[in-house]
DNA sequence: CTCCGGAGTTGTACTGTGCAACCAGCAATG
DNA sequence: CATTGCTGGTTGCACAGTACAACTCCGGAG
């Protein structure tokens, strides 16, 4: 609601400054894509779950990666990882090769057929966000993505560490950060 | 990969335009956000998963909607909100009531119980995001929910009916859309 | 060598989810 | 009115993703 149209019974609290009022519909809306984001891929991509094509993506961008970086990230449970990775393993998605330095370690490298899928879906993602994002401006896209980025490496979020392991840095889509 | 980086193996893709990689990162970005969601969700309030929240927080925006409205604008099974429903019901949060005119259908509505709930959630969520947002500009946080919404609601997302029926207008940041 | 801590795995349980089969009202048609 | 067909909702079933806790394995500090 505009601040301005405060008719109905629908917010007890107060909603004091337009920003609380952007801050709600940030998470809200977020939540509205998070929870369409699932469906539509699993129709747009069978091959490749939500999960896995985030986690292929995330080698992709910074490979080497150990599993216990991607549970930080994600902030999930590290069994979570430890399976995943196990299914995308059994899958020839991925390697897992042991850092001759630390034997604990064992680094994740995707492999060619892993990074095929991964082009293969990301192109068909492409499409489809393309089409939907047709009628944006160059400039709000930018902006757009910026803010994503912006928001999701609030250090709070992740207890990361990840900034700082080897991998160029991450996929910038413009000086925003 | 600021388009000007492109050193190592990433994209087989050649990234045409900074819009593509722009269109990456939203989807990316998009999908950490949803994991990272879920997680903190359940840490911040486990008296309200997620989804409880989120449905909650739809009826309260705009009482009186049917579970096939929910269905439709999250992109879920009729039976998935069904079930949702049912345990947001057991557990008193709100109210099923058949429509007079359509016996078929059953309206729902926050009780006063399910009111506070949302609203003791709402308030601790928008101090973390408070937080977690303190240092943008508050034009910032304007532009990004205005592009959220701008996102969500493009028509092809939900096939939604959705935005005729009763109820006023949705929750708008500012007249972006 | 022993003990501690970190990386990963495995057992278990639970939530969210979809699909398909179903039931129950409405509506149009013969 | 009876038949057919559509729409809203529920239920049975199966499965993915997830967390938590207990465990193994390895490396480092004492």
């Amino acid at each position: 609601m505009t601040a301005a149209e405060t008719p109905d019974e629908t917010t007890a609290v107060p909603d004091g400054c337009p920003a609380d009022t952007a801050v709600e519909t940030i998470q809200r809306e977020m939540t509205v894509f998070a929870r369409r984001a699932r469906a539509s891929a699993g129709r747009m991509h069978p091959e490749l779950s939500l999960v896995s094509y985030t986690l292929l993506g995330h080698l992709e961008e910074r490979d080497g990666r150990r599993a216990t970086d991607l549970a930080a990230h994600y902030a999930l449970d590290k069994s979570t990882v430890s399976r995943q990775v196990s299914a995308l393993e059994r899958a020839g998605l991925i390697e897992r090769r042991v850092d001759p330095d630390d034997h604990r370690v064992q680094v994740l490298h995707l492999t060619e057929s892993g990074r095929q899928a991964l082009d293969r879906v990301t192109e068909r993602r492409r499409t489809a966000f393309r089409e939907r994002l047709a009628d944006w401006a160059e400039e709000d896209l930018l902006r757009f993505a910026g803010y994503l980025e912006r928001y999701n490496a609030w250090p709070g979020a992740a207890p990361d560490g990840e900034r700082d392991r080897a991998a160029p840095g991450p996929r910038t889509v413009d000086g925003t950060h």
